[in-house]
DNA sequence: AGCACGCCGACT
DNA sequence: GTCGGCGTGCTC
């Protein structure tokens, strides 16, 4: 027999078929096989398999291995892959990856496997028994052992037992041993607990909503603890019931043991949690246990849609406008797409969840392609936290200068002296943005990248958060040698110094990159937070997702309009998403919760739809707006990235790739809302110099986007990089 | 992605 | 005269 193989070699001149032959018949189409590749071996996927080759027969090398008796790939996921290097412009070997556990690629992790004693079958036991010599004592205890408690662990056997008399009665025959696959089990101290809740009115509407409508995709918008996750639970519980599996995504952030504890709680080990905090064990052994159907319900961030569950009933996407559903880097898929094909495929069902829709999807909503879910109300009917803008501004003009307005200040005393808890919230970590120079104005900057260095205290360095360089902290400055440096911008370390010489007495915790690198470093914060050793919790936009803290009664928003000034078009929207979400954070339980929202820009519009709390005006406004303008949802905005280390190399590459792909704009012209080539915002990153030709394209013009592709290909050479991106979280 | 083959500059 | 630079082509 002979089989088309991808060789797992990311390439384009190796993303073609090659033809190997081989025997054995466990060998489909989706298994993993070790072939000869040149000089050397290289893993590959079967994608086909036939009786006669295309290439010829003599040169046709055989097949040296299977990698693992199951097939990594279903029909399904075969077929997925494929569509994802069709639509993501990526190699077939690409493609694969994102279904593969890292670790199972070049054998990094195999199985783990224990050994298992029991009786040979080969003797009854009174003729072993009497066989043993009488002096023969361990020897015999074992042996009655195995007779009475059936198969046991060898090692367990031979500590009790002892290893010499073990391994005599394995020696002679009497025991014999066999090797078991083990799974590593992550979580697994979070045992089932409770089975069904009972659901409110309107979540058994939502659920018979989604159950019963025509339509693939359901919209569930609904406010911060109207029990979306109840929601999701049943629909999970009722796809079991139907013999199908689930998937159920959260953003990579969020994927907080609260989450995964709801699930293991309701389901068991019929859950399997696929993400990066994992082990390579661990994660090998979840993505086996789905692969195999032993696990049903596959949870994790963005890449677990790519999980190997065969039948998929239910597939929810939870807090659906998170940016990290689209992948930053090549194959740079969009989930919902993913998800759709998988729906179709299995004729399952797709929930979105937010409290802050994406205006895309909203739309979706508004034009009826999607089913559209409403939950108005908290579960507990407690009114979200009453939002209260501090206008910095002012602050400034009275001589504060502080990070904190008077009224913050104020009702963090209030909350302190309460005995209750506070959460402060800013995404800038470090101790400040910028160190600029107070007598020539220089501001200290990366070496490989366009872009100011951040001053870390703690370990006193300067930090590029683009390409992660670390420098020395400066004593003078390195342009004009003055001593005089001053900080620009505040950080998290910053505000933890500057609260705590506030409030002395005040327990503070900081969670960000920083503090949570460490395994389990978001956890161990969090669990000290929530078991209230610690009063005032200082971060990121880590801080704002998920979790649940009873005692937390006021919430202080420190940039708010940060985030308002990026020139992205998304920027309002992230904005709006992020302040709801924060707020969120305050009161949950029988306490009323306060946010404070600090910002320089009082008057803006997003900030009193979002102390509004009216999701619904801001989208009004933002649609209309995006309308006008012709961004997405209604176009798509295509960007060719081209870098290079040389800057002239890179600059006749970008104007070559612009002239070709100006044939496509004269050819399209009526499709293109935006045609035009410059420097990329950051002109410099990781030592490679930036420019890029930027599009707006009517939206889901695929066949545009391929011809654009085929163009910009053959730049990709002699030390220059271009690619395309659809829609990026980020146009730096 | 590797690795071999193949044609032009600076060296014993 | 040769050692070696990395440009182009091939891998079933």
């Amino acid at each position: 027999m002979f089989a088309d193989v991808i060789v797992d070699i990311a390439h384009s001149e190796t993303d073609r078929i090659f033809e190997y032959s081989f025997e054995d018949s466990r060998i489909v189409a989706g298994s993993r096989v070790l072939v000869p590749f040149g000089k050397k071996n290289v893993e590959g996927i079967v994608i086909n398999v036939k009786s006669s080759p295309v290439y010829d027969k003599e040169r046709i090398r055989p097949v040296l291995d299977l990698l693992e008796e199951t097939p990594a790939f279903s029909e399904e996921t075969l077929a997925l892959s494929r569509y994802v290097a069709e639509t993501c412009f990526v190699s077939r070997a690409l493609s694969f990856r994102l279904f593969l556990p890292s670790e199972m690629r070049k054998g990094r992790v195999r199985e783990q496997f224990v050994a298992f004693a029991e009786l040979t079958k080969d003797l009854s036991f009174e003729e072993i028994t009497a066989s043993l010599n009488k002096t023969a004592i361990r020897q015999k205890q074992a042996v009655s052992y195995l007779q009475e408690n059936g198969k046991t662990k060898l090692s367990f056997l031979r500590e009790t037992f002892g290893v010499s008399a073990v391994n005599a009665a394995i020696d002679k025959g009497f025991i014999s041993v066999t090797e078991e696959k083990r799974l590593r089990e992550p979580y697994k101290g979070m045992e089932e607990i409770a089975c069904g809740v009972d659901l409110t009115e309107k979540q058994t509407e939502a659920v018979n909503s989604i159950n019963n409508t025509d339509k693939t995709v359901s919209l569930i918008f609904g406010v911060t603890g109207s029990g979306k996750t109840e929601i999701y639970l049943n629909l999970i519980d009722g796809a079991l019931k139907r013999g199908k599996t689930a998937i159920m995504l959260v953003p990579e952030i969020a994927l907080t043991p609260q989450m995964l504890k709801q699930l293991r709680a309701r389901f068991g080990s019929v859950a399997a949690i696929l993400h990066s905090g994992l082990s390579a064990g661990e994660r090998y052994d979840e993505w086996w246990r789905l692969r195999t159907g032993e696990a049903k319900i596959a949870i994790g961030a963005r890449s677990a849609i790519f999980a190997p569950v065969e039948d998929v009933g239910i597939i929810i996407i939870d807090e659906e406008h998170d940016g990290s559903y689209v992948s930053e880097s090549a194959p740079r898929y969009d989930t919902v797409d993913i998800a759709l094909f998988r729906a179709k495929y299995n004729g399952a069902k797709i929930v979105l969840g937010s409290a802050t829709p994406s205006v895309e999807s909203f739309l979706k909503a508004e034009n009826g392609e999607y089913n559209y879910i409403e939950l108005p109300d908290r579960i507990n009917k407690k009114p979200l936290p009453d939002i209260e803008i501090a206008d910095m501004r002012k602050e400034v003009r009275r001589g504060n200068n502080s990070p904190f307005s008077a009224a913050l200040v104020s009702e963090l005393k209030e909350c302190l002296s309460g005995g209750n808890q506070a959460i402060i919230f800013l995404n800038q970590r470090g101790y400040s943005k910028t160190v600029v120079c107070t007598e020539c104005g220089h501001v200290q900057k990366c070496e490989a990248c366009d872009v100011s260095l951040t001053y870390h205290k703690e370990d006193d360095s300067l930090l590029c958060h683009y390409c992660g360089a670390k420098y020395k902290m400066i004593t003078a400055c390195t342009e004009c040698g003055s001593k005089f440096l001053k900080y620009g911008g505040v950080g998290t370390e910053r505000v933890v110094a500057e609260l705590q010489k506030l409030f002395p007495e005040a327990r503070i915790l900081r969670m960000d990159r920083d503090t949570t690198q460490t395994k389990e470093g978001h956890f161990k914060i969090l669990s000290k937070f929530a078991a209230r050793d610690c009063d005032i919790l200082v971060g990121t936009q880590m801080v704002a997702k998920g979790h649940d803290f009873p005692f937390v009664t006021l919430v202080g928003i420190l940039d708010a309009d940060m985030s308002l000034h990026f020139a992205d078009y998304r920027s309002s929207e992230r904005t709006f998403g992020l302040i709801t979400q924060v707020a969120g954070r305050s009161g949950r339980a029988d306490k009323a919760g306060k946010v404070v929202l600090q910002t320089y820009s009082p008057d803006n519009f997003v900030l009193h739809q979002a102390i509004r709390y009216d999701y619904k005006g801001f989208y009004a406004r933002e649609i209309s707006v995006r309308k006008a303008t012709a961004f997405p949802p209604f176009t798509d905005i295509v960007r060719v990235l081209v870098q290079g280390a040389d800057e002239e190399l890179a600059l006749m590459a970008t104007k070559a790739i612009y002239s070709e792909l100006q044939q496509i704009y004269t050819e399209y012209k009526e499709n293109f809302k935006f045609f035009g080539c410059m420097k990329a915002p950051i002109k410099k990153l990781q030592g490679k110099f930036r420019f890029q030709v930027l599009m707006r394209i009517d939206k889901g013009r695929r066949d545009i986007m391929k011809e654009i592709y085929g163009r910009i290909e053959k730049y990709n050479k002699g030390g220059v990089s271009a690619y395309l991106e659809m829609n990026p979280n980020n146009l730096n």
